[in-house]
DNA sequence: CGTCCCGTTGATCCCTATCAAATGTAGTGG
DNA sequence: CCACTACATTTGATAGGGATCAACGGGACG
């Protein structure tokens, strides 16, 4: 199986491209670059010259931006079938923010110059493309809400709770958050830092709500998690 | 002059509507509804129905959440010429934020069954207000970036910048903010109490960075709000 | 088996929310 | 024109949530 075979499989199963005459899919395959990146690995970078867009076939990205003083705030997440980097189509000529791969993913990409060629082959491509970007101005929304009006236990339980229901894999124990995280990245999620992440889920454990070894979260009570966010004063039991 | 033509004229001056040949707007305008809404009132409400979708003409909103306890968070400021309301076209059908009017406003408007009519109609539309949401998204990305990892007296010089930045207009003393704010207003915006942003106001007003009374603010000294947002451990003169 | 990360936990401090009360200002109706 | 009222602002006192500083423990990987 080619690697374009292999994407070809991978791109039908998402939304984005459902509709698509495989015809015009293996096309539209043939004029994009599938690469593979490790954790660590980054697409683009802020600042970077938009040249091109992506999509993301498999795996679980973070869009970050550096401030100033050199510190890092996590924007939002990428997940499977999800479109990124799109710089290029809102007319900027750089990307605003770096994307990291947070476990092993499979990117494809096309020139900024097949934009509207895909439009044509994907007709649905860019309402689609529309709603995405509006979905995601709710979510940043919503963070510029949660960020100004609740307590870090809250912000990081939220931010507990979509990880797991974004990426969540069922285990025994609970459901697990299927990529590496540390008490670090959630502290860039949540604008807190890592130690009072740490402190969280310590006690969090204590409670049986979370279990947590290194650099893995699993969630063994959602309610319990789901309690916090609803009775922000819960006496602790 | 009719109502429709005092629009006319408006409508004219944005972006949003230029290149857009004369009969072609009499038609946008003959299709549309206007309205004049004074301070205080709203144009929809979080959770109403989204059956229409908005261009101001004229005079300012602001866009609100209120989170389940009823506290208020201001996501973002709407200016003249700018599209709000397009929660239709994202695929919602309520309105996720309340908008309301900071001063005196006239309010363009259109059923959403023609926003498809409007695009054949000016084209440019389409992409405009693809760019439009983008640009929204990244100002709300850097807002969530503000919110973790600046200090209070930051954001609110960032707010006070961007607020003469938009609509500031020029008095003897310094650039007036054009439109009514009251302490409180700064606070929704920037996630803090409008006890803290009084304090800040006064203490600002001593170094003569800004002059301020009731629903009044006049920047005096950019370079010195500047100043504070480039070395926040700046010595206290 | 040592080294590099990641995580935990204690101690301390400080920014800012909260509580409280007084003062100031625009508008209104008699 | 003034008193009344509603709302905006100011300022003090206090408390507390988290950041910061500091040190140690522990698992993974070369």
């Amino acid at each position: 199986m080619t690697a374009s075979q292999v994407s070809l499989a991978l791109i039908q199963q998402h939304t984005l491209f459902q509709d698509v005459p495989i015809e015009a899919l293996r096309q539209i395959l043939e004029n994009g670059q599938v690469i593979r990146l490790s954790e660590g690995d980054t697409v683009f970078r802020q600042g970077d010259t938009a040249s091109r867009f992506y999509v993301l076939l498999q795996g679980n990205l973070k869009i970050a931006q550096t401030t100033p003083s050199g510190e890092q705030v996590t924007v939002r997440h990428v997940n499977p079938g999800e479109i990124f980097g799109i710089a290029r189509a809102m007319q900027r000529t750089t990307f605003p923010a770096t994307s990291i791969v947070m476990r092993e993913s499979l990117i494809l990409s096309w020139p900024n110059n097949y934009w509207d060629t895909l439009l044509k082959l994907n007709p649905r491509f860019a309402q689609s493309t529309f709603e995405t970007v509006g979905q995601r101005l709710q979510d940043a929304h919503s963070r510029i809400r949660e960020l100004s009006t609740d307590e870090v236990e809250q912000r990081v339980a939220k931010a507990l709770l979509r990880m797991v229901k974004d990426s969540g894999v069922n285990t025994t124990d609970g459901i697990e958050i299927g990529y590496p995280v540390t008490r670090q990245d959630i502290a860039e999620l949540t604008g807190t830092t890592l130690h009072t992440v740490s402190r969280l889920l310590s006690n969090w454990k204590t409670k049986g709500l979370v279990i947590s070894g290194r650099r893995r979260i699993t969630i063994t009570s959602i309610d319990g998690l789901q309690a916090l966010i609803n009775d922000p004063d819960q006496p602790n039991t």
